[in-house]
RNA sequence: CGGAGCGUAGCGCAGCCUGGUAGCGCACUAUACUGGGGGUGUAGGGGUCGUGGGUUCAAAUCCCGCCGCUCCGACCA
């Protein structure tokens, strides 16, 4: 992409509302823009990031097994009435009458409709297991949204739900979605930490809640210090029981503060870190809660009718784009860990106009681009500070500066945006260098 | 939903107390110089002062209503 060719709208200034450093990063990068309170309009730069989160989701759900469907935003209001949850949910679900008169709803989760999908079509305990997935926006009334993306009313978010046919079952289930989740932020250059979460009514040890570590983290975490160097570099089989692995993450203490009694920790104080975390996916199993209401049953090996057990899982889509900026940034602006990076690199040609300098950054953008890194070639005419302060605050992780002083030993600086080191090199070995990472 | 604020140019703000020609910085347009970390000069463009009503000869300014947004708290992916 060239620069002179895209829409990056900038702000040198910092907009008075906006407190948190995603925030105020995304407004000032140019990703977001406001609509209402907590709706948002995702500009080119924010959709690119918001993209490459999904798809890492995306991939990793797949690759657990889950299959991916696509809900409605909008649902009836009866599926809900079936569940009770229609009266239970609040002021916080937006409600909305058609013109027929009939009560609909912006759907704040996808529990009732896909048991709808289900009981419709799936009758025997062999289609089992089952997990379906999607991406999708959501809509939840807060009554006061705040941090920016962070806790919009509208909001997208990947939810999975999973059917099977009894509790030993269900519980594989969770945790092949345990493990997903695990390499799904470890894959965006987060470190997320299961905690163990309210398990409400169902009771039992499987719900938790995935939080990543940042200083403005809305809650409170608690957790044991080994947390900070485990390795989640194991391939993962998801056809082989998963309950060793999963116990070896779930034996070390991680309780986020409203699960944390101080009186009773089992770890020694020297060990235990207490800091703030942003919860970006939550998941848990809860039986038969809507199989029965909503009649999800299938013919056992006996051929007798059971209720499905299910669980569902979450993660925050567009919440995540703001917590990895909490968890990656500096006072120049966005880190962006490689992964979810809007473009691999970022070409500034100092010199736009200039016969050498346009030859060689045009030259680095297709050798870039035949690489299929995404590069970014800033061809505007502008001074070279404000063009080098752009990059850092948009936060590519790579800069190549193009400029008449160095084309005349053939030499470009190569910036790495996450340590700030740069130096001189020739164009062949930068473009080297960055290819091997 | 309790408490507290704020709405004046695209962004950040002053002006309001004490009513009398709507301002500043950045951004934007043109132009010249400049050019390796957010440059300088010159000349420009852009505002029904959130909105409705009231008081007044006169309202951004005083009074009342409404709307929107933000912050603290309770609540939450």
């Amino acid at each position: 992409m060239r620069l002179s060719q895209y829409f990056l709208p900038l702000l040198k200034e910092t907009p008075k509302e906006a407190q948190i450093a995603s925030h105020r990063l995304m407004l000032r990068a140019g990703m977001v823009q406001q609509s209402s309170a907590g709706i948002y309009s995702w500009l080119p730069l924010g959709k690119r990031v918001l993209d490459k989160i999904e798809n890492i989701v995306r991939e990793e759900q797949n690759r657990a097994g889950a299959l991916e469907i696509l809900m409605p935003t909008i649902q009836p209001a009866e599926l809900w009435q079936e569940s009770g949850r229609y009266d239970d949910y609040g002021a916080e679900m937006l409600r909305i009458v058609d013109r027929h008169d009939r009560n609909m709803l912006y759907g704040p989760t996808n529990e009732e409709q896909i048991t709808d999908i289900f009981r419709a079509h799936v009758r025997s305990y062999k289609a089992l297991p089952l997990n379906m997935y999607h991406i999708q926006w959501k809509f939840r009334d807060e009554v006061r949204p705040r941090f920016g993306i962070m806790r919009g009313r509208e909001f997208l978010m990947k939810d999975a739900y999973s059917f099977d046919l009894d509790g030993d079952k269900a519980r594989a289930a969770y945790n092949r979605m345990f493990v997903s989740y695990l390499k799904t932020f470890a894959r965006m250059g987060l470190t997320a930490i299961p905690m163990e979460a309210d398990t409400g009514p169902i009771g039992g040890d499987m719900s938790h809640e995935f939080i990543i570590l940042a200083e403005t983290g809305e809650s409170g975490v608690f957790f044991h210090k080994d947390w900070m160097n485990i390795n989640l570099d194991a391939d993962i089989d998801y056809n082989t029981d998963l309950q060793p692995f999963v116990d070896k993450f779930t034996s070390l203490y991680a309780r986020a503060d409203d699960m944390h009694d101080p009186e009773n920790c089992p770890v020694p104080s020297d060990d235990l870190m207490s800091l703030r975390g942003i919860e970006i996916g939550h998941i848990f199993y809860f039986g038969t809660k809507y199989s029965e209401t909503m009649g999800a049953t299938v013919s056992g090996p006996d051929g007798k009718p059971v209720p499905v057990h299910m669980g569902s899982y979450g993660i925050g889509v567009s919440r995540l784009v703001g917590g990895i900026i909490e968890a990656s940034h500096d006072d120049k602006g966005i880190i962006w860990p490689d992964a979810v990076a809007p473009f691999g690199v970022a070409i500034i040609n100092l010199k736009p106009g200039d016969a050498i300098c346009d030859a060689q950054a045009d030259q680095l953008y297709q050798q870039f681009d035949n690489a299929g890194l995404e590069p970014l070639l800033d061809d505007r005419n502008d001074r070279p500070g404000a063009k080098m302060a752009s990059m850092d605050l948009i936060g590519i992780p790579w800069q190549i500066v193009v400029g008449p002083r160095g084309m005349e030993h053939n030499m470009v600086e190569l910036k790495r945006r996450k340590t700030g080191e740069t130096a001189e090199m020739s164009p062949d070995s930068a473009v080297t260098k960055i290819l091997n990472g």
